[in-house]
RNA sequence: GGCCCGUUCGUCUAUCGGUUAGGACGCCAGGUUUUCAUCCUGGAAAGAGGGGUUCGAUUCCCCUACGGGCUACCA
């Protein structure tokens, strides 16, 4: 059976990098029949953030991608959170430390500091002698250090071999350990460190497949290494390219989004909008996330992840880096909406539709039907709402002023008496003849009459407004711009 | 600097040795909609460079260039 697993760090709110991450790795168990581990990597104490662990259920829960064993969720094989897997770390360290493939290490911080003046030091096969460890030192004097100074564990890597692994996406990847250090295993507080909690969790919850960012290929040969000191057969590794920033230069980053008014979030994180609040729809985002860097939701977009596995595979996933594109997203969100069943999007944003259902009640369904259609953001909806609730509180007074470039202000008067003889549905048919006859220029009665009712130039189509808010309030607002007008 | 990974229109991608190098977003130009938006049609736009291998390379190999990642007692 497949197992894959999403293991994020609560170091601040995950954003879309880690949602393509956990994604994949959903879409992957869903079409292998798997389980998807959620596990929290939280043994960096200092940068541990809090609500972090929240966010993340907050978030998966948005998806709708749930995984089948976590902290919440249980399972055989938990903790599912590193923090309470202490003794397990110990365990396994000191299988390692007995097989004499890692070693206490007594270096302090400042003497690696010192070391590491030059460039090229390395902490290494070649170095590691003329240090303090127990490689180094003889077993009292080692003994001694250990009982009076913190110490930390690191991996003893043997000198220039040849390391071979293999990457689903990649192919064969090589690697000489002398271009390894000895990476630190256990840190001087006791807790591992990611290498080495990774390899002994992915090992006994029993992972099969890897999936996840490319930032993580350079510590492979580590991992192998950990791998094979315990002569365990490393799961398949599959490593993810980047999603890099609009301008391509360089990781997904919150500062490039606030400059350029997107967002790397999901959802709001403390003042951070997520890209729900900037408009999108979760299916959408998932949509969005998942053709960068593949191809296999390009044509037919599917916004859902049950659909979405059906079409995933490990073939269509590209190798290179792909920028982040929120005007691409954008599109997929206006095919979305404008498909969306108009009582669906009224009950899942109670909110956005609550002014509208109460004035104009049964009415509200036929007006979201065409709105729906006319916006690309979710957030777009309030404005295009707007002139159905609320008399418009400004007027595009320059728009106003060219329109009489073309027109007298007596022509009006087609629009007035004809709202206020006709019916809603036969008023256009009238006015446009009206002004055929007396040869006046009808586009421009139009944009007068829209500004009248929206302040604007642009909005829904103007009969379909007057229609659903009726003819009185259609003249109050006509009448308010007219004797604005005037008075100018 | 070292190590690793990558490189097809501006962007996301298709192509798995023989194609007029296709699609999507964006952009431009027309058209429909007697108002706005939608929508439709068309257009411009790409194989980083240099060597090989081959009858033939975008496709396979090498070098260079460029980009990215990693180089913490962070993940």
């Amino acid at each position: 059976m497949v197992r894959v697993r999403f293991a994020p760090s609560p170091t601040g709110p995950i954003h879309i990098g880690g949602v393509r991450t956990a994604l994949y790795n959903y879409l992957y168990k869903l079409k292998k029949k798997g389980a998807l581990i959620l596990r929290i990597e939280d043994t960096d104490d200092s940068r541990r953030v809090d609500g972090a662990e929240n966010y993340i259920y907050d978030v998966l829960g948005y998806y709708k991608i749930k995984a089948d064993e976590g902290p919440r969720e249980g399972g055989g094989y938990g903790p599912y959170r590193q923090s309470e897997r202490k003794e397990i770390y110990n365990k396994y360290i000191n299988l390692l430390i007995n097989k004499g493939l890692a070693y206490y290490c007594y270096t302090s911080k400042e003497e690696l500091l010192k070391a590491r003046a030059n460039k090229s030091f390395s902490y290494n096969a070649s170095t590691r002698l003329m240090f303090k460890n127990s490689l180094s030192l003889k077993k009292e004097e080692s003994l001694s250090h250990m009982k009076k100074n913190k110490y930390v564990v690191r991996l003893k890597v043997e000198s220039n071999t040849e390391l071979n692994m293999t990457d689903l996406l990649r192919g064969s990847i090589k690697v000489n350990s002398n271009n390894l250090d000895d990476k630190i295993l256990m840190k001087e507080d006791g807790l591992p460190t990611y290498h080495f909690a990774n390899v002994v969790d992915d090992y006994l919850m029993k992972i099969t497949t890897i999936i996840r960012g490319e930032e993580w290929l350079p510590s492979l040969p580590i991992h192998k290494l950990i791998y094979d000191a315990f002569g365990w057969k490393m799961p398949d590794t599959l490593h993810l390219p980047l999603i890099l920033n609009p301008s391509g230069s360089g990781k997904l980053s919150k500062r490039d989004a606030l400059k350029n008014n997107y967002s790397i979030f999901p959802i709001r994180w403390q003042e951070l909008d997520g890209l729900r609040e900037k408009g999108l729809l979760a299916g959408v985002q998932l949509a969005y996330i998942s053709q960068l860097g593949s191809s296999f939701n390009n044509d037919d977009i599917e916004l859902d992840v049950n659909k979405m596995s059906k079409k995933f595979s490990f073939s269509a996933l590209q190798k290179g880096g792909a920028r982040f594109d929120f005007e691409k997203a954008k599109s997929i969100n206006q095919k979305a909406l404008s498909k969306i069943d108009s009582s669906l999007l009224i009950s899942e944003h109670p909110k956005v539709f609550k002014k509208l259902k109460d004035r104009l009640g049964d009415k509200a369904l036929k007006v979201v039907d065409l709105i729906k259609t006319r916006v690309s953001l979710l957030t777009d909806l309030q404005k295009e709402l707007t002139p159905f609730v609320l008399d418009p509180v400004e007027f595009d007074m320059a728009a106003v002023k060219k329109v009489f470039k073309s027109i007298n202000v007596e022509d009006l008067n087609i629009i007035e008496e004809n709202i206020k003889l006709n019916e809603t549905h036969a008023i256009k048919e009238n006015i446009y003849r009206e002004s055929k006859e007396k040869n006046v220029n009808f586009g421009k009665l139009m944009q007068f009459l829209r500004i009248s009712l929206v302040g604007s130039l642009s909005g829904a189509d103007v009969f379909f407004i007057i229609e659903m808010i009726g003819k009185n309030v259609t003249l109050q607002r006509f009448n308010s711009l007219l004797n604005k007008t005037k008075k100018q």
